[in-house]
RNA sequence: GGCCGCGUGCCCGAGUGGACUAAGGGAGCGGAUUGCAAAUCCGUAAUUCGUCGGUUCGAAUCCGACCGCGGCCUCCA
């Protein structure tokens, strides 16, 4: 089965085959640093890590760009607010952007360019537009001739003449040729911040919003590259004009393969920076408010529950109903450390590794039906990165081990082949989630904090339940633990003891 | 006004011409297990995929109209 992805360009799926065999180039739509990063921000690198995890794992060598937009009208606004300078708010933001990104298990970004250095490749780019009757230079502004590109509006399916007629407000023309240039170049003005005026054959000034990308994604990639992605609103305008302005600088095609995520939503509407209550909405959606709130990957699970090009609606309900899902992982990880005396998440041989060996009924129909999820799970990723139908498979094969588990009775019976059934079962388990970015590294689990002293309070009150079960005293033993469970401590009896955690 | 997308059980959410007698999660209910719980397992819900027509041997899937929702049309991930 090979792999099928969604071409915005050509509006089918379609199969992917990379430019050079065996390599991928990828670039997405980063973040403008002017403002903190709030959940939308994170859908993108959430997704595009998980089908770079997953290029990888079908063999390809991937090279992953995500840009920094650090120079930029809105930016110097916020900086000129904040009584700071545009180059540290940048970097300030950057950085807490980098540090969400990596709580969030996107770690596998190659580049992270920055638009403000590389000024010379965006002038370069603008005098080959220039030279080629592209672009047009104006008091110090230079901008891009829409008429002058002939398919001009090809991605979001436009045509510049026709565009403008019902348009909201009537775009200003100022000192463009036509009301749907855009411009490349920024003269600066006298009052402006020296730090944002950047030398250039027009005069002092700064890079148009959508250069930079055209031309650090050509620097790093190469001028035709596989795959572009962003969020869906940034289809047009931003992306249009990233096409137009590389595709005419070089005379080749700019990207093969163009992927737009769905966005994020708040009660069923859009984030939107025009939105009246955006302000309220944001604090609470900010992505560092979050990740203290909730686990990351809490967080990683519930964007990688839905299709990428599907919007999410983000509410409470729905992160209440990721933690109960997720928590079934987390349970059997724990049920598989204490069962097989092995980490799950340090364990690597899955359960394609265990032989062909006629063994007992129950462990080939285990292994049997694992290998047959494995492939489902393959196959809902080959169509299109189908998260969420690979996420249901990942729920499949809990409910495979666990009922094994059920079977096996591990915790009473020691049985070597069933142990190590179940240690290879949960390593398919795990390696399958971190295709997705999922089960990274182990969870902390909710304890108690102190110096050990009261979780000895706690087997003993467990102790002396015990005693009080075997007595048939039920009143006293259920008082203990309905009592602990109002202070968060769950009892759980087994038959091979009663256990403990924190909630 | 132009362009685009969506509408699947109580909620979320896959599936986009025949393997669909429509995944999976959450909630609910019933059962196994348990002294009772919890955890786990099993079962249970759409004879139907917004509505109405059409194409087809066959449609949730394609086409048309309508209804509803959302996005973009130079702030946006």
């Amino acid at each position: 089965m090979s792999l099928r992805i969604y071409n915005t360009l050509t509006g089918e799926k379609e199969i992917f085959e990379p430019i050079v065999p065996g390599k991928v180039g990828i670039y997405l739509c980063g973040p403008t640093v002017y403002k903190p990063a709030h959940l939308g921000h994170a859908v993108g690198p959430i997704i595009f890590d998980a089908i770079k995890r997953y290029l990888t794992f079908k063999g390809y060598r991937v090279t992953w760009v995500v840009n920094v937009t650090d120079v930029e009208d809105k930016l110097m606004a916020e900086a000129a607010r904040l009584g700071t300078s545009v180059p540290k708010l940048a970097r300030e933001l950057e950085q807490k952007y980098v540090e969400s990104m990596h709580a969030l298990g996107v770690r596998t970004i190659d580049h992270m360019p920055r638009a403000s250095e590389h000024i010379p490749e965006i002038i370069t780019q603008i005098q080959q537009l220039i030279a080629k009757g592209h672009a047009y230079a104006v008091e110090g502004d230079v901008y891009f001739d829409v008429t002058r590109d002939s398919d001009y509006g090809k991605l979001s399916n436009r045509k510049p003449e026709e565009q403008f007629a019902g348009t909201r407000e009537g775009l200003v023309q100022g000192n463009k040729r036509n009301p749907g240039d855009f411009a490349v170049w920024k003269a600066a003005k006298p009052e402006e911040p020296d730090d944002v005026k950047y030398d250039s054959p027009w005069g002092k000034g700064r890079p148009g919003w959508h250069i930079e990308c055209s031309a650090m994604s050509m620097k790093l990639l190469g001028e035709t590259f596989d795959i572009h992605g962003g969020g869906l609103d940034l289809k047009f305008p931003h992306h249009e004009n990233e096409i137009g302005q590389a595709e005419c600088a070089t005379g080749k095609p700019f990207c093969k393969i163009w992927m737009h995520h769905g966005l994020t939503r708040f009660n069923t509407k859009k984030i939107s920076k025009s939105d009246p209550e955006f302000e309220k909405v944001m604090s609470s959606l900010q992505l560092s408010n979050l990740l203290k709130a909730h686990p990351p990957e809490l967080l990683r699970f519930l964007i990688v529950q839905s299709h990428y090009r599907s919007p999410i609606d983000f509410s409470d309900d729905a992160l209440q109903a990721a933690k109960t899902g997720i928590s079934t992982f987390y349970r059997l990880f724990e049920r598989l450390e204490r069962t097989t005396g092995a980490d799950p998440y340090t364990a690597t041989d899955g359960v394609e590794k265990l032989s062909d060996q006629p063994t007992n009924p129950a462990i080939a129909a285990v292994r049997d039906s694992i290998l047959n999820s494995r492939l489902r799970f393959l196959e809902a990723m080959d169509d299109d990165f189908n998260t969420a139908g690979a996420i249901g498979v990942l729920f499949d094969i809990a409910g495979q081990i666990n009922k094994f588990l059920d079977a096996a009775r591990l915790e009473t019976k020691p049985d070597e082949p069933a142990r190590i059934t179940a240690q290879a079962a949960g390593a398919s388990l795990i390696t399958l989630g971190r295709l997705l970015g999922l089960f990274l590294e182990k969870q902390a689990k909710p304890a108690l904090a102190d110096d050990g002293r009261t979780g000895k309070l706690v087997e003993l009150l467990i102790d002396v339940r015990k005693m009080a079960r075997t007595a048939k005293q039920f009143a006293i033993s259920d008082h203990i633990r309905d009592n602990l469970g109002t202070i968060g401590i769950v009892l759980e009896d087994s038959q091979d003891g009663t256990r403990w955690r924190v909630e």
